[in-house]
DNA sequence: GTCTATATTCGGATAGAC
DNA sequence: GTCTATCCGAATATAGAC
């Protein structure tokens, strides 16, 4: 079994709970109260919004577009949705709630190295078994108000800062190379956004979520590790 | 005088000669027969068109707000694009045109090392300068018919491809380790792309590009490079 | 809870005067 | 060459029957 599924089976189910939750945080706006009938169709609402606004774009996605897909009249869907704009938040704090529960780091304490392989291979686990959303999230980052801008901007130097410390003690330990660790966090971000970014390129080519992470890997590695000789 | 400026003035006629170019080109959906008038509009034009685009994405940038922002009316609007959708591909035939000039190799040949740090050094100069147009070809890729989406996975792939060449050159030369040239190269693409997508984060922090060259090359050569005892 | 029909707004595009 | 006024289709959102 590869290191993924062990993963996705770990994760198996945090999808349900994100409509659950979603559906709690909304229920004053979500005017059906059948809590089951309202779950399903929340997950069926997602799931299509996601398919179309990424390939499209979610100002070309058309409630229209969503009903017929969904196969739920533009009435019915407004029964759920309080209006487009606030579909987009919902998405998004979705993001945020399984991105949350996903990468809380484990109880055990790593040692740098391991910490930062750990890392990486999380992040693209992650983001494989959510390539919807983590790609809806980067795409429409334009489209935000000024409130979840200022959220995605300090998501993304949150998850920056977890290799920043990372290579820090790495450095500080003489297992790392002392380069800037900031600098060093802001090149291998973009590193993992291209799996989800990306995906057409890989999947054209068969390469699997464990093969890109041992690549990457190998890759930051080799531009972080110290040389053997000096490595205390 | 930093590496960049030197590139500037390389590159300083192209910008206008793009205009130019444009004008020639759809001279028979172009209203306006004076050609001094038209390149001047032309470059207001195209200049708030990705200044919008870029900030609100181009689907949700209205003509109106381009006729507004330019000073130009409605109805002379259209004296100089056919449609908005036209305007989309004109921007992208634009950025070709200049890609295509500003990356030609140099006359003389040059070893994988050095023919490595001059690719990773172009390009973050090239997207530095147009910025603008290089962030709204990959942002608004989606929204591309089926034939600039082509146009735009070949371009992808070619570029990737002149790094592909020099890896599996330096590789045979000994300077490279021998690591899956194609897999390498596209784990460098997304660093250069870094440059101009998040933008942001390097002007918040006061990295110019000169700065981020040297930190990409210095990423990307620990990784390739073969331990010195081994190189030919 | 779900549907159909409709009100309303907005955006792309054009006609025709100047 | 440029402008104003206007047409028309599309999209969000809602009203009200079932």
């Amino acid at each position: 079994m590869s290191g993924y599924e062990a993963f996705l089976r770990e994760l198996d189910g945090i999808k349900t709970e994100v409509y659950r939750q979603t559906y709690c945080r909304h229920r004053d706006c979500i005017k059906v109260k059948n809590e089951e009938v309202a779950v399903g169709r929340l997950a069926a609402i997602f799931e299509h919004a996601l398919e179309i606004s990424n390939q499209l774009g979610f100002q070309a996605m058309s409630v229209r577009d969503l009903s017929e897909r969904t196969g739920i009249s533009m009435g019915a869907l407004y029964s759920y949705i309080e209006s487009k704009e606030k579909l987009l938040d919902m998405i998004l704090s979705q993001v945020r709630f399984a991105v949350e529960r996903a990468l809380a780091p484990p109880a055990q304490a790593m040692q740098p190295r391991e910490r930062l392989r750990w890392l990486l291979r999380r992040h693209l686990y992650l983001s494989e078994a959510m390539q919807g959303w983590f790609y809806f999230s980067y795409m429409e980052s334009r489209h935000f108000d000024k409130e979840a801008r200022e959220r995605a901007i300090a998501g993304e130097l949150r998850t920056e800062k977890l290799f920043v410390d990372c290579l820090r003690d790495g450095i500080a330990a003489g297992v790392f190379q002392p380069r800037d660790p900031e600098l060093t966090a802001a090149l291998i971000k973009p590193l993992l956004q291209e799996w989800y970014l990306k995906r057409w390129k890989y999947r054209r080519r068969g390469l699997k979520v464990d093969a890109y992470a041992d690549a990457v890997i190998a890759f930051v590695e080799a531009a972080v590790l110290a040389p053997a000789a000096d490595r205390q």
